[in-house]
DNA sequence: ATATATTTTTAGATTAATCTAAAAATATAT
DNA sequence: ATATATTTTTAGATTAATCTAAAAATATAT
């Protein structure tokens, strides 16, 4: 049996693997996880004893094929349940992530299976991001950064880097949401923010938001 | 904070607790939770330090105020959570039970006040068990076991005492569900069966069957 | 290349929940 | 009313997850 804890390493560790493929160090879990770095290192081994995580002291840690395929499981979970919040009760996309902390570690493959039908097997979360589908699978789009883009680009939102509630309340806000048509018309050479244009309506956007939009090139 | 654990022991005190007067015994506790008295002494302990259980030593135990309320809350996420999983994701009544008792511990208001709108307010689970509403309030309906009809009369199910998944699927075999109209035709007073009549159609129920089927007299 | 800083691990303690075995209290039988 | 049986509690140990403080290993700066 795996614990809570457990889980939550995992999916610690899978998100700070994700980029790059380099190890994952003891200090970076304990800082996500917010716990101690020692308290790592004893979850570490255990993760290792019972096969989930690959660990060499002092080297940091990689998840194994097996530990993969459980975050890759937690993760299924957590979307699918973000978008029966947004799309069955009503909730913001700015309220769903600590429900979904919860409800991601419920224990049932029929719930899931039959929750995935009832939503009409959603491709994607409220914030953009791709819903695994049952084998594991992760269809990624070519998604890049609103601050990577160049003059004159033609984008639709996508995605959020950043599922903060302050964040995505901010495009509420100024009524950006996934779908939107933006085209970038000026970059700000000293603080590198961007004028975007939104229904031939302009806004000034600073770059550590455009560092935390996804957009798609058309 | 209350922890999972503790949760389990209060809904666990409070189903002992809910026919008589009585204090529920550790032993009591012990056989619901599938675990050893002693651990049930200490738990107890800590449930009255914490201000939801009464406990005087050999004595047994009470809820509190506050401690019923945190049971009745429970009791209503998983009932919820119960005609969810029926009416929403196809599981059959003899499925839900399992489930229910993890999403019952998931704590945010909003997930269950929106899930009570999305079912449209449900006043009974599957099994015909009531739902308590927000304030707490249980609409007893007053229902009484097929064991104590007698002859003659014509009878609606409408509850089950026992929800264990070979009660319920022999109840579907017999096309017995909520709601299933029935009159008492005979009862053999050597083994206490009861004969009763659906549609007209005979069927021979045992003592064991009758004692846990609820039934409304009209 | 070595001193210094940073990261990681180890050792030993703590808390929550559990257990076994024995002791204490209560209930039951005659 | 007393012996016996049953229930409950206590004492002390265990496991999972955590912590602090110190030691060990690795990385960085000059």
């Amino acid at each position: 049996m795996i614990t809570l804890t457990e889980e939550n390493y995992i999916k610690a560790i899978y998100h700070l693997g994700k980029y790059g493929v380099d190890n994952v160090s003891t200090n970076s879990i304990a800082k996500e996880m917010e716990t101690k770095a020692s308290s790592v290192t004893d979850m570490v081994k255990k993760l290792s004893d019972k096969g989930y995580a690959n660990y060499k002291k002092y080297q940091g840690v990689t998840l194994t094929e097996e530990g993969k395929e459980i975050a890759i499981n937690i993760v299924r979970k957590h979307r699918l349940w973000e978008v029966f919040l947004v799309e069955k009760l009503n909730f913001s996309w700015d309220e769903v992530h600590e429900v979904a902390e919860q409800l991601e570690h419920i224990k049932s493959k029929k719930l899931i299976s039959q929750l995935d039908a009832f939503l009409e097997f959603p491709t994607h979360d409220p914030h953009g991001d791709p819903i695994p589908d049952k084998t594991g699978k992760i269809n990624k789009i070519d998604k890049i950064l609103l601050s990577e883009t160049i003059i004159g680009d033609q984008c639709i939102c996508v995605g959020v880097q950043d599922s903060s509630s302050d964040f995505l309340k901010y495009l509420d806000k100024n009524k950006i949401a996934l779908g939107t048509e933006l085209v970038v018309s000026h970059r700000e050479p000293f603080d590198n923010s961007i004028t975007i244009k939104i229904k031939n309506k302009e806004l000034i956007i600073s770059n550590m938001i455009a560092n935390n939009l996804f957009v798609k090139v058309s």
